[in-house]
DNA sequence: TTCAATAGTTCTATTTTATCGAACTATGGG
DNA sequence: CCCATAGTTCGATAAAATAGAACTATTGAA
């Protein structure tokens, strides 16, 4: 089995990030992930919302997030833990996760804190 | 002909606005209009790059900017211009297209005007 | 050390989406 | 009415996503 690729953050592209994120379910991950702050293994990601999500697929997700540079995964174990390279994708693309994360919270996909009005 | 379909921006979805710009291409396209602020015929965006674009895609193209709530399309006489929507998707999601258009820009996909130094 | 359980990856077939040439539609002008 | 221009739609092919099934890696027993 391959090592798992991650690319150097100056050969990460602004299209892989968009791709990637341009996934409710990828997004969602990434949030989960987010949220965590510590390393999220890909199967407690198994449900999104109301969908459940066969790990084949899942593990493709976590793939596509890797390769566009959003996240570094790490076997701990038994499991793969994930991580968010967000500081370098910070400084690279300033603002651009950041926004994304909040287009998708204004939209009423509350997961966790559906208690305000973002915007208007 | 079906009369173009324009989205009302309240239904103007983040996967759709992330999908229309993951490529390359029509990023390209959205920052030609951003440039011009008149309106841009589809005509007049046949190459980008050094690659030449075949009508039917470019027509795609338009279609995918417009169904994801970017731009604008009137048809003025023989030809259709395209305006940014910019103001009302600022105003949904603030900051994301810019952060994308920052995004690209900061890459060295110099299409214009390649004599600048893109930060780095 | 062999066996089983867990966690993911890879393979493969199927479905979905994108691309682009060719044909078609719409508008304006001679 | 006919032609030119600008774009859309159609249809065939190519590329990408989905998900079930089989495989690999790691740990922890027996």
């Amino acid at each position: 089995m391959r090592p798992l690729f991650h690319p150097a953050i100056e050969d990460v592209a602004p299209e892989a990030i968009l791709h990637a994120l341009s996934d409710p379910n990828r997004a969602a991950i990434l949030v989960n992930i987010l949220q965590e702050g510590g390393g999220k293994a890909c199967s407690s990601v198994a449900a999104l919302g109301d969908r459940v999500i066969p790990k084949s697929s899942l593990s493709n997700h976590f793939k596509i997030l890797r390769e566009a540079g959003l996240i570094r995964s790490e076997r701990h174990g038994v499991q793969m833990r994930n991580y968010l390279r967000l500081d370098e994708v910070n400084a690279r693309f300033p603002g651009l996760v950041g926004a994304i994360i909040n287009a998708y919270a204004s939209g009423v996909e509350g997961g966790s804190d559906p208690s305000h009005d973002p915007s208007q």
